[in-house]
DNA sequence: GTGGTCTAGACCACG
DNA sequence: GTGGTCTAGACCACG
């Protein structure tokens, strides 16, 4: 279910938030499916247990899972509007493609792909 | 001229690299420009003088500055086109902002903004 | 497994590098292979770990190696072709080859001695 | 007469010596030649004078240049043998070609295209 | 004065 | 335990 790249600079835990935020995005996980125990995945994926643990704290901070007494942990509601600085942190890979050459028009076409993609990517869930 | 946080997660000299590269995009810093020895914007930010050389290494290293001998470090000519994974790491902050509730539209005016403040702080650019 | 020559005038960190590339080519450490960790190598060779860290930093930039979470360092998969400026370095030296007396066949065979040592050193590569 | 790159990481004063060193490979300098004060090529070339100097002092000691008492400097008679460690110096290069992916006769060819290059500059001459 | 190298030692995030 | 970051301070080559 979830794809982890040990070779990659991003924390294992920051890559298992990332990728049940875009399952939810992508509409993989709805409101209410559960997750797997953190036992349960770590077995599956072989990542250690504590990693697993870190992810769904930081999950649960964000209040994108709910740990629910007896069903264990599901996804949450989506909330209507929330504040994120998502937005702020992507300055720096803008500047990144404009110093690399591309338009302003190539560069909204890269953010209208990647958007579709996640949105697309669902047909046959 | 450079505006540091101390309390970010972002490291130091890691925030340097971006802030030059915001400034080259700008068209605030110019090829052929001098940056201010490393001693010096030590002096200037507070900063220990090896994490300034880290940036500057790291500059180097990509290219966006040059080290002349004798006369410092000045910005080097923009290259026309660089391979850049930029665009793959902006995709966990889109999908942050679809989670948040934002529509494509919505999405595409954010980084036509960011987009644009980039490029237009610079009236005489 | 590395020898350090303090007493030289290239950079301790340097010469790190260069032996590891050299061990690559030799065979000796093949991609995947891992190297000792910083503190390890500091410890053996009782060189600083920040020293050991700046090679091994240098390397990840070379693409020599790849450091992996939680596992350390390893060879990274040798690329097919790269662009280096390895030939015009060596010119110098040529030149000087040739004010020592050398004549173009001597220099031929110095360099094919090189060669046959850097790859023969290895009967089990 | 001389190329001096200030953007190289080679020193300025080695580059001097490196040159000289070729112009008398190829013939273009001759013992017995004269070669310009340290003032005259300092102003010529816009070298500080101490740098200049400093590659007078590095080629007076390696004999390639003599100053004669009233004749200012020259060149030397070139040695029938001397000892180098050319060759030891050359090896990182060839381990960087190696692993760029050359072949041993690729590299051997590049050596060869080096040598003609300096030896058949001098058409001219 | 300038960048480059090196050591020593501390702290932190990750797993 | 592991790499990454940061500070402090020393020394050197170059120009």
């Amino acid at each position: 279910m979830f794809n982890i790249d040990i070779r990659s600079t991003v924390p294992i835990y920051e890559q298992l938030v990332q990728q049940v935020k875009r399952s939810v995005v992508q509409g993989l996980l709805k409101p209410g499916d559960a997750l797997p125990s953190v036992r349960r995945l770590a077995a599956d994926t072989g990542i250690n247990p504590n990693t697993v643990a870190k992810a769904y704290r930081e999950l649960e901070h964000q209040k994108v899972i709910i740990t629910i007494r007896g069903k264990g942990t599901v996804i949450n509601d989506i909330p209507t509007q929330i504040d994120t600085d998502a937005a702020d942190k992507m300055r720096p890979y803008i500047t990144e493609l404009i110093y690399a050459g591309k338009t302003k028009e190539e560069i909204l076409t890269i953010v209208s792909d990647i958007y579709d993609k996640l949105k697309g990517d669902n047909k046959d869930a």
